[in-house]
DNA sequence: GCCAACGTTGGC
DNA sequence: GCCAACGTTGGC
């Protein structure tokens, strides 16, 4: 199963407002970017994915799981545009920051630290792993 | 709040 | 099809 990363403003959608959706999750609208887009069309039913908190927040705080493949964002009539739903699955008992990532050269390669303005993009599954491990979480 | 990097738009 | 102009993102 792959892996994926969400950037969210945590002033706008964060982990805390993903939590309070409970099981039924949300749909992830909003992404105007063909690559993004592409990402989530990729996505299978129960891939996870990190939580990352930009701007406001710089770090990982938790993971989510696709709970839904990708759809019509009905936040628009442009047909061009799809997402997926996520579902809160745990947080991390301690949030990875930007900082820690940059600084383990395992994760250099990481999409995060070299195209920040990609906001849904793909994880291998050892960035998966090591990443976990920082997290004090469970792959 | 600033500004570099990036993606998109639109005139030619 | 090119590329300058513009708008947005996101780390600092």
């Amino acid at each position: 199963m792959a892996h994926w990363l969400f950037k969210s403003e945590p002033d706008v959608w964060g982990w805390d407002a993903q939590v309070a959706k409970g099981a039924v999750g949300e749909q992830w609208d909003g992404v105007r970017n063909y690559q993004a887009r592409n990402n989530m069309r990729a996505m299978k039913l129960g891939e996870t994915a990190f939580f990352y908190h930009s701007r406001t927040g710089l770090e990982i705080v938790g993971i989510v799981e696709v709970c839904a493949e990708a759809h019509q964002d009905t936040t628009t009539d442009d047909t061009r545009w799809d997402c997926v739903d996520v579902r809160a699955v745990r947080p991390f008992q301690k949030p990875v920051t930007l900082q820690q990532i940059k600084a383990e050269p395992k994760l250099a390669k990481m999409i995060l630290v070299n195209n920040s303005r990609l906001s849904v993009q793909p994880v291998t599954d050892e960035e998966w792993a090591i990443i976990c491990e920082m997290g004090g979480t469970q792959p």
